[in-house]
Formats: C-alpha cells, structure tokens, sequence
DNA sequence: CCTACCGATCGGTAGG
DNA sequence: CCTACCGATCGGTAGG
C-alpha cells in the first residue's frame, strides 16, 4: 500500500524530472533537436527509461511544451496578476517577463519564442499547442490593456490589439538582444521603453 | 579556355545553386538541422558534391549565413534606402521587410529572426556572424530614426536607439504571427502600427 | 562531381 | 527502469 504509493509518487518525480530537464534541452537544441540519447543522458539514465514514460518523441515534446507553459504562467502571468488591475498589470506583465530573462530560468532564453519560430512549419499537434499558447499569451496582454482604457488610465483611441502587439514586440527584441548578446542591461532598457510607451513615468522597481 | 571560363562559370553557378537551396532549407530546419544529405537531395547530387564546395558543415553555415545577408539586403535594405531620407525610410524599411514575409521569399519566415535564437547559445564563427548582422540592422533604422530627428519630421526628445528597439519589436512580433498563424492579414495591420507609431497619416502604399 | 565507405547517433522496439 | 538490438541517417573521408 504505501509502497505502491511510494512507487507512484517515484515514477511522477521522475517523470516530472525528465519533463524539467527536456525544456531546458529544447531551448538550447530546440523541439526537434531535442534528443532521447541526450535527454537520457542527462538524467543519468537509459533511453528506454524516457520511454517507460513517453510512448513516442512527438508525446514527449507535447509534455515538454506543456510543461514549459506552466512555468511561463507561474514566472510571468502570476506576478503580474498580482499586481493591481489595470495599467499596472500592463507593466507588471512585462516587467516579469524580463525579469524570467534575467534570472536565466533557461538557457536559451524564452521557450516559446524560439519553438514558435522552430515549429511554425511544422504543421501537427506540437505546433498547434504553441500555437494556442501565443494567441493565449496575447490575449492576457490586451486584456490587460483593455483594463486599463477602461480605467481611464489609458487614452479611449488606444487599439488594445494594436498595443498587445507593439507591447509583445518589445518583449521579443529584448529576448533576441538578450540571447544574442548576452546583455542584462537591455532588460532595464526595456523596462524604460514600456513604461514610455504606456505613458507611466515611475521608475524601475525590479530585477 | 572558353572551356576553362565554362567550367569555372559552372562551378559558381553550383556553389550558388547549393547555398540559395541551404538558405531556404535552413528557414525549415535551422542552421543546425540544415543536413548535408538532406541539401543534396534537393539538389538532386550527392553528399561529396556538397563537400567538393565547402570543406566542413560549418563552412557550408557561413556561406548559408553570408548568401541569408545578401538577400535581406536586397529586399529589405536597397528598397529603403531607395526613398526619400528621414521618416520616409524609416516607414520603408518596416514596409520592405513586412513585403519581404508576404511574398513568402522563405518558407519559414525572416531567417535571421530564427538563426538569432537558434545560434545564441551556440558560441562560434556562425553566432558571432549573426549577431553581427542583428546589430547592424538595428543600427541602420537607428540612423534612418535619426535623419528623421534631424530634419524635424520626429520630436527633438525621440531616443533613437529605444524607438529603433521598439520598430525592431514591431518586425520580430510580426514575423513571428505570421509564420505560426500563416495570416498575411498581420502584414497590413503591421504597416499601420508602424505608421501609427512614428507620427504618419498615410494609408499603406504596397503590399 | 561520383561511389563506397567510416564510426556515431537518431527514434524506436523486444524482452525482461 | 535495464541491456541489446533494429534500420536509417548524421558529418565526413578515400579514391577516383
């Protein structure tokens, strides 16, 4: 009885482990390059002991982009809505997304911008996921965005699509600057470029 | 002799042939999944006809890297430079560019907004070429931001780089809508943000 | 530019 | 979760 659960508990670490290790791989080697000999290798494991857990490559990359989309949503959406409704939340958003580059969660910079890049013409359910994931992401922003028009604290011509798109531009320049040239300081730069263009004139808080 | 220019002659025309091939390939599978057999394949020869045109894979991504410049600087740059200088380029370029993804030049979308991501944790003569090329296409909207400054078609307190940054933002969210959603819509919706965004009334002109 | 080959690694399976 | 194996493909070389 409490070894059964003791075993059951064993096999979700471990597969929450195999999961955890295959993001970090993704955003360095991507989706694709992401390989069971590697992955089983850095888990200091055999390769049929990834697939005691994940039928075929393509199950592993689904549980790998859905794992990463819970930590996007724990390290980015969460903080930010924390914050209070309205303008604040448009900042905060951003705000935690450059702070999720800076602590380097993965070495790749952000998952999502370089599997939607990677997969876009890959068309199958991996794709689609990611997909989802960035309409998802860009709805958040709007409404956000749309909160804050309606409090007044944005002007009423604004086009909530308009500025989700310019606000998810700033957050992709950053992380390809970022990756590129391993630079911290456009992080800060970047958190002064969003409050200038949603017209806050506060200083920086964090990272 | 006329034998000799002949087989020279064919000899760039297949180096050509193998690097325009690798560029668009790369587009699909990255610079790194770019395979020799796969290259040659398409190209109808076989994987020492590649070797006979460059000495390793990572020569082979250099030529690919060089030849991806090439043609962005002549579908995104010379049309810019062609209008008139100050705010009129500085619309042109982004209009190029958004052209540059309707017109579908490579399957996968703009290949150095992939190759930046896919590259950066990859340290070398490929990244450094990259990263080389990010920066100088930055700074060319940069100066197109500060003619425009310059000659009082923008406010006098514009920070160029933040403004470039932000145009640069504008370029990769579209790019990156545009390969997972394939919806050329965002392209015109692009063009108008754009112009929204620098101070310009006027209705989109191509595309 | 070709055929033929090298060792290494790929995703995946058999059988335990 | 393991070892041992499958056919296919990888980057690259020898020899022509």
């Amino acid at each position: 009885m409490s070894s059964d659960r003791k075993q059951r508990t064993d096999g979700v670490r471990t597969r929450e482990a195999i999961v955890r290790e295959a993001v970090s791989l993704a955003t360095v080697d991507g989706l694709e390059g992401l390989s069971i000999g590697n992955l089983a290798h850095a888990l200091d494991m055999s390769k049929s002991g990834i697939y005691a857990h994940f039928g075929s490559k393509q199950d592993l990359q689904l549980a790998t982009v859905d794992e990463a989309a819970r930590i996007f949503h724990s390290e980015v959406i969460e903080p930010a809505l924390a914050a209070p409704a309205g303008l604040d939340q448009v900042v905060a958003v951003c705000d935690a997304f450059f702070d999720h580059l800076g602590r380097r969660t993965f070495p790749g910079g952000c998952f999502f911008a370089g599997a939607v890049l990677e997969m876009g013409t890959r068309p199958g359910p991996v794709k689609e996921q990611i997909a989802e994931f960035q309409t998802g992401f860009t709805a958040v922003i709007r409404q956000f965005v749309v909160t804050a028009i309606d409090r007044h604290q944005l002007p009423d011509d604004v086009d909530p699509d308009a500025l989700a798109f310019e606000l998810n531009g700033i957050i992709l320049a950053t992380n390809a600057h970022f990756v590129i040239h391993q630079d911290p300081a456009v992080l800060e730069m970047a958190k002064q470029v969003v409050r200038r263009r949603v017209g806050v004139t506060t200083t920086t808080s964090s990272g």
